[in-house]
DNA sequence: ATGTCCCAATTTTTGGGA
């Protein structure tokens, strides 16, 4: 199962792009987010082309700022729009929605910006993420979970491109690298550097300044999962492709592919004939730990 | 020149946000 996150900054401007990339990376889960459309809006632009391509679609928006969206074509259940316990500014804002996609309960997620950290905007930030932590802690037990989009937050400062620039900026803070360690202590591992540790990665340039070519980025846009669905991650990486050229977003998309679950639909897996009773299902060797039979009885 | 782009509205220019 191939699933993706992208902030795609404004569904309209960006609608030929992604029908494109939909086309080129076939996923099978995208979370986007910055939609900045109501639910009316994106579905009457993009009702037709998804499910032309198999898509379902579950859209939280409200119009001109913020706007989050699952698309999946690997079913679609439970979709829980917003996010409890969201402190709000003051009202609620669509910057989360959820649903069940192939057993995995999936997020996607824009964290506010916070601006500068003297501003209003960043104690919301911080507030919705600990509100995020409560969601995370609470489901995260119960099953696979990915909370999947735009953090707004650099991990670390190995995640920008010269923290020199950062100096009493928000994105890098302390207090914003703690709240996403809140997330790490409630179950969710960072897929990418799961993969990747010590690899230059980055998921957003600024539009200004010639940042992309110049390669000044930040990996902002994070892939965080569960323990099992850690241990079926395949692949992690992001399509600069679609960073390049005309009308892109100023982001690009984090896809994940997951071997199938274990224990998923097609039946428990068996040892193969080959080897079971023997020990060659041990660590030394995965020959065969793809083999899936349904279970007699 | 912030080497930009997107939105809406007070719309053909401006202000706000990222």
């Amino acid at each position: 199962m191939r699933i993706a996150t992208w902030n795609i900054n404004s569904a309209k401007a960006r609608q030929p792009r992604l029908i494109e990339w939909l086309d080129r990376a076939s996923p099978d889960v995208v979370c986007l987010q910055e939609t900045k459309l109501s639910d009316e809006a994106f579905l009457e632009l993009f009702d037709e082309d998804l499910f032309r391509r198999g898509y379902r679609v579950a859209h939280h928006g409200d119009g001109r700022w913020n706007g989050v969206a699952i698309l999946s074509r690997a079913g679609l259940e439970d979709v829980r729009r917003g996010l409890p316990g969201d402190p709000g500014f003051p009202g609620p804002e669509p910057r989360a929605i959820s649903a069940s996609c192939g057993g995995i309960r999936i997020w996607s997620l824009y964290v506010p910006n916070g601006r500068t950290v003297e501003d209003p905007h960043y104690a919301y930030k911080l507030a919705w993420l600990a509100a995020l932590r409560d969601v995370v802690a609470e489901l995260a037990p119960q099953g696979p979970v990915m909370t999947l989009g735009d953090f707004n937050i650099a991990p670390t400062d190995a995640d920008v491109w010269d923290i020199a620039e950062f100096e009493g900026a928000t994105h890098v803070t302390e207090a914003e690298r703690a709240a996403l360690g809140r997330l790490h202590d409630a179950g969710l591992l960072d897929l990418m550097r799961e993969r990747w540790p010590d690899e230059t990665v980055y998921t957003y340039w600024d539009y200004r300044q010639l940042c992309f070519p110049k390669n000044y980025g930040m990996r902002i846009d994070l892939t965080l999962a569960t323990a099992d669905v850690a241990a079926r991650a395949r692949a992690v990486w992001v399509d600069r492709a679609a960073r390049k050229g005309t009308g892109t977003s100023d982001h690009a998309p984090v896809v994940v592919d997951l071997d199938e679950a274990p224990d998923g639909d097609i039946g428990p897996m068996v040892p193969p004939p080959s080897s079971r009773g023997s020990s060659a299902r041990g660590s030394s060797s995965r020959a065969g730990a793809g083999t899936r039979r349904r279970a007699s009885t």
